[in-house]
This record gives C-alpha cells, sequence and structure tokens, in this order.
RNA sequence: GGUUGGGUGACUGAGCGGUCAAAAGUAACGGUCUGUAAAACCGUCGGGCUACGCCCUACGAAGGUUCGAAUCCUUCCCCAACCA
C-alpha cells in the first residue's frame, strides 16, 4: 500500500478529522506512531461501540504503530458528564480496579497485546489531585457534593454569567478549595470579611461532609477604601499599608471625607464613638490618624506626623525634612526638575511651570528661567520639596 | 474543531480611509476654594523641540493596497461568547 492507500483506509468510517492534511504528514513520516485510546471502567464489559473504536486502534497497530490504551481508572471516579442529564453514580475503587481487569483482557479480543501499552490514568492523576492514599480522592468527594446550584448561587458569579463575562473554572472551584481548607486545618471558626461570607459558609459544607463538626462562620464588615466608595483593597490601589511611611500613612487618613472617618473609628478603634462626633471634624481626624500611625510606627512618629501635616498643609510652611539635590551647574529650570525628580519629563515640566507649581524659596516661579546654583527650596505642587544645594 | 465578536493611550471605551496623538468617562496631576491631600469648580494629562508651529513614537504582530491606514486586504498571535 501506498501512502495514498493507508491515509484512504484510516480515514473510512470516520466521521471528522482534524485535520487531513496533519495526519498525512504524520503517517508519511514513517515514525511508529503512538495512539492513543481512552476508556472509563464504568461498567464490566466492552461492547460493540467499543468496538468501533478498538477496531480503528488495531488498524494502526497493523500499520505497525503503538496502542495506547488508557484505562481511566481515575477518571471513571469523576464520571463522564458527556451526554448526560444526571450525574453518573461515581464508582468505588475497587469496581473500577475490577472493571479495569476485565477492559484489558476484553480488549485484546480486538488489540494485538504485543503493540500495546496500556495505562491507568491515575498513575498521574491521582497525584495531581492529591490523593496519596489511593483510597479515593478527597478533592473528587469534595467537588462531588457541591452543585454549581450552590456555587452559581452567589451573585457575582451569577451577575458575570448573565452578563456573558468569562468566569474561570479555577474561580469556580475556588470556593471549593477555600472550604477544605478548613478540613484540613480542622478549623472551629472561620473569620472572614462580609464578602467573603459564601466561601466561609463553604467551609462548614466541606466540614460536615468530612465528619467534622462544622466551622462558626463570623464575618466582619469591609472597610471602605480611602476613595471612600470601593472597599479597601490592593487591586484598586485604595488602601492604606501597614508599611506605608508615618507621614504618608497620616496624609492618607486626612484625606478621607468626614463621612468615611466614623466607620474607621468604629471598625478600626477603641474609641466611643458619641464623644468623637461631639469633636470638631478636623480635630477628629487628625486623632484618628494619630491613632494609626501610633499603632504601626510608635506614638513618637505619630505625634511628628502630626507635626508635620500640620506644618506642611495648614501653615503651609517647609517640611523639616526633605530630600536634597546638588546643582552642578547653571541650566533651565525645567531639566532641573526633571533631574531631581519633581517633574516626569520636560513637557510635565513646562506644563508645571505654566500653571504656577513651582516655587523657588518660597517665590513662585512663572517662566523656565535660567537657574544659577544656590542653596534654596523648589517646591512642585503641594507636596514635593527639594532642598537645593551647591 | 466550528461559528460569531474582539484586541485602541494607566483603566473603561468611541472611532472604522484623510479634519486622529485619537471622543467620552475614570484615575492621576496642577490651580482656586477650604479646617483637611474631602466635596465643588477650572485646567493639564505619549515623548521631544530654537514652540500658537514642527518632529518622533503609538491604536495585538508582521507584511501589503493607497497620494494617505487605528480604519481596507493577507498571514500570524492572543481573548471571549456560543455550538459541538
Amino acid at each position: 500500500m501506498n501512502n495514498e492507500e493507508i491515509l484512504k483506509d484510516i480515514l473510512r468510517g470516520t466521521v471528522d478529522v482534524v485535520s487531513r492534511e496533519e495526519l498525512a504528514k504524520k503517517l508519511s513520516s514513517g515514525k511508529k506512531l503512538r495512539v492513543k485510546l481512552g476508556v472509563d471502567p464504568s461498567s464490566r464489559d466492552l461492547h460493540l461501540g467499543h468496538s468501533v473504536v478498538l477496531d480503528k486502534l488495531r488498524q494502526f497497530q497493523d500499520l505497525g504503530h503503538t496502542a495506547v490504551l488508557i484505562i481511566g481508572d481515575f477518571t471513571a471516579q469523576v464520571g463522564d458528564p458527556s451526554g448526560r442529564d444526571a450525574t453518573r453514580p461515581v464508582l468505588d475503587a475497587e469496581t473500577v480496579a475490577a472493571n479495569a481487569k476485565t477492559y484489558t483482557e476484553q480488549a485484546f479480543k480486538v488489540l494485538d497485546k504485543a503493540r500495546t501499552e496500556i495505562r491507568f490514568n491515575s498513575e498521574w492523576l491521582r497525584p495531581f489531585m492529591g490523593d496519596q492514599s489511593g483510597r479515593g480522592s478527597d478533592f473528587i468527594l469534595t467537588a462531588k457534593s457541591v452543585t454549581m446550584a450552590t456555587l452559581l448561587g452567589r451573585e457575582d458569579f451569577k451577575a458575570r454569567l448573565e452578563a456573558g463575562s468569562p468566569l474561570s473554572l479555577l474561580e469556580i472551584l475556588y470556593p471549593v478549595f477555600q472550604g477544605y481548607d478548613s478540613v484540613a486545618v480542622k478549623a472551629d471558626i472561620e473569620l472572614g470579611g462580609q464578602d467573603q461570607r459564601l466561601n466561609v459558609l463553604m467551609g462548614r459544607d466541606m466540614q460536615k461532609l468530612n465528619g467534622q463538626e462544622p466551622q462558626v462562620v463570623i464575618t466582619l464588615p469591609l472597610l471602605v477604601g480611602t476613595d471612600g466608595v470601593k472597599k479597601m483593597s490592593k487591586s484598586l490601589g485604595n488602601y492604606v499599608a501597614f508599611n506605608d511611611q508615618p507621614n504618608d500613612m497620616f496624609g492618607k487618613l486626612m484625606s478621607l471625607p468626614d463621612e468615611l472617618m466614623y466607620s474607621y473609628y468604629e471598625l478600626l478603634t477603641t474609641e466611643d464613638l458619641a464623644a468623637v462626633k461631639t469633636a470638631h471634624p478636623m480635630e477628629a481626624k487628625k486623632k484618628l490618624a494619630g491613632l494609626i500611625v501610633a499603632r504601626y510606627h510608635g506614638e513618637e512618629q505619630a505625634l511628628a506626623a502630626r507635626a508635620n501635616f500640620e506644618q506642611v498643609f495648614s501653615r503651609k510652611e517647609l517640611p523639616e525634612e526633605m530630600e536634597s539635590y546638588r546643582v552642578e551647574k547653571a541650566g533651565k529650570l525645567s531639566c532641573l526638575m526633571v533631574a531631581c525628580g519633581v517633574a516626569k519629563g520636560m513637557n510635565d515640566a513646562r506644563r508645571l511651570i505654566e500653571q504656577g507649581a513651582v516655587r523657588l524659596g518660597g517665590e513662585k516661579v512663572s517662566e523656565d528661567i535660567v537657574f544659577e546654583p544656590k542653596e534654596c527650596v523648589l517646591q512642585v505642587g503641594r507636596r514635593q520639596f527639594r532642598k537645593l544645594e551647591k
């Protein structure tokens, strides 16, 4: 048989091939091909339905290729949902093992044993799914008992689905993983933000499933971010970090809208809210900022941050400390601004000058003058200061 | 694998042969105001220049058509929805 005849033979009785070109190429390459067929040992017997594909596999064997028969002993425990309108009964490991044995025996009624490689997919799927015991994957037992209705009942998932926006499998599975964590650590109580409610509740289900006493779930209100609108989160960039510098932290807190300040008091401090509300808003906010800075940086730093804020923003004076920059030689102010990092580029520098944002030694500069090296303070906007040195 | 719709500046998102460095909104920045780095209002918002103009780089990638392309064609890469 020539290549063309072989190809024709292979194609006979097929419905679809993707792609013919590639098939032809492989067949004519002269290589010994590895042809895979997977079957889940979900019943005792192979039947004629199987024989169609097994025959085709045999055809390849007769051409000298290797049949790789995959016995889906692991996937049989999952249950292939294809074309099913109800969840398949999941088989236990014993039945699967027994079925697998008869499968291989029966398969050799069609296949050439010498050219067949038999593999069980539990070999790799079991470690993949974290089933060390071999007694059945915890993941599967867990995932099986959680219905899509539960998972998709979540407002956020539902909304995304209805809007036709992407929702990945992993995201859907996420609550399951999180719930399983509770089983692993035998949690008695789990805390979480309000938005975590469903995830955390999942832990209870998972625990019950595993014969554990379900954890107590405690959810907490969400802190609104510094933008005053959305919840505080790293990805939204509206957060105050533990590691923020004292002055920054103080400043961010002072920038909160007044209304938001009270919820911060409530959620972050033990202060008496009623008393706070009688105080002057700015005083109250400074106190809040001070309390929080003190918690992360100490009392002393908190006082310094407050002093700095009052000095720079309330009295519009120069801060105690500022970065210094040595000016080597005379040059355009715009160049200098770029060089010492207060402007992103020349255009930006010129723009800032035009907009009246630049001060030299306290005097507003409205033109891109030539700067002669001297000691003075360069201020850009309200927040950026540079101590210029010769 | 098939069908359909897409990939545009920090983000969302218009534009679909010239008037496009690209609408609008958000964010950011500057100014005014203020007890605040809030709100409100005004302005700026690719890079550069010997600067009411000029140059360079940009609309997934690479080619092509055209006097002229984010816009049309080809190939490729990537994403999504739906189908199977």
